[in-house]
DNA sequence: CGTAAGCTTGACAATGGTCAAAGCCGGTGG
DNA sequence: CCACCGGCTTTGACCATTGTCAAGCTTACG
């Protein structure tokens, strides 16, 4: 399982743009260490300034707080994602990190990456692709929150969610694990945890998806797409049809 | 003037990483052609794919459209920012760019571009910077529409716009040009122009900011900065603090 | 079993949206 | 030089989506 951890980093790379095997075996063999988070834990986004975090297992949540206490998730991380790519070279605010259930991290340290990168501009355009991402799913998701109405939100999120975990074989494109209490998807899209409950008994009783605790459903694909909005090319994958992995 | 826009350029990126004298003239040499946005114009992010676009002059925003024909607009750019530094190896989704007022754009090839990073380290690394600095003023503003309410978006918007604007030299940190409509504040915020137009004028009454036809102007600066609950460290100018160059 | 965390629901309040009319202001043509 | 026009702003009245508060309920777990 040790192995299995840079491996799904590496796919997550693979997925969005050409990596030579050797590029692959290389990071591969990256040292690195782990990083638990047990289910609520916070911790700060500069807490290993020294070490690109990846996701591990679970999912992780970036979130800022406002000035009256209200907390926007600003990203959901999903095995395989980076969660502090563009923190390298920045010392702009730090943002929390939480565990949405339980989750964990690799901690591969800096040097060795800026190692291989000096002489790769392929694994550079790699890294820098994936950082594009995270910005391109800001975008949507600012657009989502914005201008899009609550059920709508919630539709949303589901469809996206569920194309990231496929596309690192954590879904099979119908059922993925769901360890998101209410209150999460309230912070994420802008809403209270009261109405998060009444939209998501609306898309349940519209048969667009169900929620149960520990595990989300997708009703009707084509029609909650639809209904969401949803368009997955704002995810970079468009090259990547993975034939399904099935891993609930 | 023609040497300014790309002076311009320049100045951002040093005003968020030290940059060598010598890489700052190569980049200055660096050819380009220019592209005039006239007011309310709209192009395509990826109608030049192989340019990097710069802002010269005026304001210009990116936005997305939603399936309901709302518009959701992603990012201001200030004369200086890059418009396009992320499309560089995604082909994920296209955005709108649209002038605000009237803008111009600098196009520089980016084989041009590439030949200088390919053995700078350095400037890649301010580049990968300035777009960390795009991905950080996202979250913010994510967190912004998200959770505050209307009146504070408003002055939030308001006082990234000074300080942003200050930064590059076009403000004195009192006043500044207001290219921007109604309109374009309600997509920027996720709300209507109406809307907008009700809360700047509290604004007003509240003495924080007033914004007449083409100019606005803070009354009071520190209790606006409070009340919006700006803190400009997510801007990733925190070492840069200009000695005031005025220029409305 | 009993407790706590989180989910559900209902009643009510409020922020912000919708619609519609009137005002303002700069530009253009007679 | 004036009148008209179009685009934007301003305002009011009313509506609706979403937030607030509060209570009861379910479920996991010691």
């Amino acid at each position: 399982m040790d192995i299995a951890h840079l491996d799904r980093f590496v796919r997550r790379l693979q997925s969005r743009a050409e990596l030579q095997e050797q590029t692959c075996h290389a990071l591969q063999r990256l040292k690195f260490s782990l990083l638990g988070l047990r289910r609520g834990v916070t911790i700060g986004s500069r807490l290993h300034p020294n070490h690109l975090m990846v996701v591990a297992d679970g999912v992780a949540a970036r979130f800022k707080t406002t000035g009256t206490g209200a907390r926007q998730i600003v990203s959901f991380y999903v095995p395989g994602d980076p969660l502090n790519l563009q923190d390298r070279f920045v010392d702009d605010a730090e943002d929390q990190i939480e565990g949405v259930g339980v989750a964990s991290l690799v901690l591969v340290p800096w040097p060795s990456i800026d190692r291989l990168c000096a002489t790769n501009p392929e694994l550079r355009a790699a890294l820098w692709r994936s950082a594009s991402t995270e910005m391109s799913i800001l975008r949507e998701w600012l657009t989502t929150v914005g201008r899009r109405e609550a059920e709508k939100r919630l539709g949303h999120l589901l469809c996206e969610l569920i194309v990231r975990l496929k596309a690192v074989g954590l879904s099979d494109g119908t059922r993925m694990a769901w360890p998101f209490r209410q209150e999460h998807l309230a912070d994420a899209a802008g809403m209270t945890a009261v109405h998060v409950n009444r939209m998501l008994r609306r898309l349940r009783e519209r048969g667009f998806a169900t929620v149960r605790s520990g595990i989300a459903e997708i009703g009707d694909w084509d029609r909650l797409r639809e209904f969401a909005e949803f368009d997955d090319v704002y995810l970079g994958l468009s090259t990547f049809r993975p034939t399904a992995t099935i891993a609930v």
